[in-house]
DNA sequence: CATGAATGAGAGTTCATTCAT
DNA sequence: AATGAATGAACTCTCATTCAT
């Protein structure tokens, strides 16, 4: 199948793809449409052609991803049998997206940095679907009696904040481990950070 | 002592007090030197006399609060008895911070969804004095023989990002709570909000 | 007779009449080749298809109707036997087009106020038999006895001028008319205005 | 008396001068604020600057050039001792106005042209007020028993209508000229055309 | 200290026009 | 005959920054 020179499927979802590295990068405002165009190697009206504005791409994008992450995490989640099981799946899977989309913690950060300002209902919806499936997962908890005390939202930004942090800051803490001694987890891999917050969430939640 | 006219160091750090709320609420690139000069009431070009430019004046700024931040916490700290006491007076102190400078989170996470990208060394290091003061308390716990199994990173961004989402979602957990049935803890304090981590993060961290 | 899907003639004089209303409403360069091309339901591509190019099309329109309405007035001309009867003819038969095609004033009075710059040589020499007509009639009203100390084109620019801005400015005038105490003349049909104007151009001309 | 370097008066009417000629040679589409600001010999940003938009600079002018020419006429009219001598300060006065600013006439029929469109309040109030003034005049002529079955709406196109086209097609008539035997008036004087139009209209009006 | 005037370098967006199918 | 994809050149408007007073 030889690449086509007009390929209108590849032209629009190259143009999400790199328009979500540099979003990542350099924010929404500091990223031009040139920018955008120049990286998808095409004229800057095709970005208008295929999205309405530099904030309609922004939120196709970012509802894009959305719908993404909720759907590896509901896939994983499916899988579990109880309530620690699922909460390990939340965690491990929203882990896994990380490291496999690592530009996407920035993205979140930032809009959830915004909140007063202007955010989409197309992506506030969608983020509160994972918020609620998350929600689930602690309430099955409670009825199993293993969790106690659970303030849901807390929780999910606990988990949420602790690894897009740990993602987003990962050259910073390379650079302060040369000037603190103590660990800035400077060579962690997304794994085992994971893997840490979910032993620690569930410890927490498990104590009466 | 009458005001005086022109009183230098009033309007430098009127200038100051105003970026902070501009940053926070729209961030650095959108929030442009006639904003602030508006706010501040003077000419725009006095920010140029004061500070060298509008990024000189975001640096400036970002390290008087993470200086007043560090401050805050260490004299509280300081009249800890042991890494519980010290725990508690870490993130309560900070709690109590960000309430008090609401625009602090927003303008914090933003800047560490950036890391990857430029970050002035006077602020990078005086946030690394914050981590390393919860690090010196963390090690004291686990000499005292009650915190076990901690990453120091880890934890911070636990507490800086709980608390921090926490902050910054308030408008935004407020509508979700219309259209969720769990609690998104749209109407909890910040005291609320500080003692819960809290009291997890102990928790998380006690058991062996 | 079945529609044919592809109907050459039918498309071409399509767009020549969707332009004709886009065109006068908005302006030439107001008005996109995608707003024509959406209005006649075909591809953009379609336009330049038919025409050379938004000039060429807007060209082959004004000459179109020049052509047009010499024709019309032409042949009511014809039946006159007086100068008078020729006089009011002309008038009354440009009222009629201008009724017709409402949109027409807006563009001759457009395009006469652009005379400065460029204009088509195919619709200025249709331009000049119009003129060329009316001249016809005042002569031979001059022959008759009847018209007296006439300047043509003044005269011509007496009756095209108070048509054509009657024509355009009728919503204007309605608007006017609730706060003027003054008769803006409202209500007045085509009719109306094209024969006060023939009396009064008739009555102008005939005083010696 | 030295030229200021930095005379914002100055600035601010050579723009509004400028802006003048460019608007009424090309429209108001076709002129950029490049166009403008390379007549003025200035930085774009300074007519932004001075006026809020294009559309703002634009409507500022309008306004005053139509405040400039009830003031002119008003003047004039003020002398007159009967009717017809205030039609003929009406006619001759604006004749003059638009010797003077040949530009004005292009600028009025084409916003006239638009009157479906937009048309800012300002605006339309000062163009109120120099047809009250001509309704005035003639009115006080029909008190005075010289002027008999007159419409104000149709006598004011006839006036305005004629000479602006005069004045618009100079160029064109020129040309024509070479074309027709036919008297195109290509070398009337404006005053010769605005003291025709006031014989032709006096004339039309005074007969029962 | 303080101000208003001025600038240059973009940024987002639009649009006439052309190309490949 | 017809279409969607693609382009390049402009255009309006913004903004950090500097200059003259």
């Amino acid at each position: 199948m030889p690449k086509k020179k007009r390929d209108a499927e590849a032209t629009k979802s190259k143009i999400l793809y790199e328009a979500m590295q540099l979003f990542s990068e350099k924010g929404f405002d500091a990223t031009t449409v040139d920018d955008i165009a120049k990286a998808c190697d095409i004229n800057k009206a095709m970005v208008y052609y295929y999205y309405q504005s530099k904030a309609g791409l922004y939120e196709e994008l970012m509802s894009v991803l959305m719908q993404n992450i909720y759907d590896d995490i509901f896939k994983a989640y499916q899988k579990s049998t109880n309530a620690i099981e699922g909460l390990r799946a939340f965690i491990l899977t929203y882990g896994q997206y990380a490291k496999k989309h690592p530009y996407f913690p920035a993205l979140l950060l930032r809009e959830l940095s915004n909140s007063g300002a202007y955010l989409p209902e197309k992506m506030f919806s969608k983020m509160r679907n994972i918020f609620a499936l998350l929600s689930e997962i602690l309430q099955r908890g409670e009825k199993e009696g293993i969790f106690h005390n659970v303030m849901p939202m807390m929780v999910h930004f606990m988990i949420i904040g602790t690894i897009n942090l740990m993602v987003t800051t990962t050259p910073l803490r390379k650079i302060a481990q040369e000037y603190e001694d103590v660990d800035t987890c400077a060579t962690c891999s997304t794994e085992e950070i994971s893997e840490y917050v979910f032993e620690k969430i569930k410890r927490m939640l498990e104590e009466g």
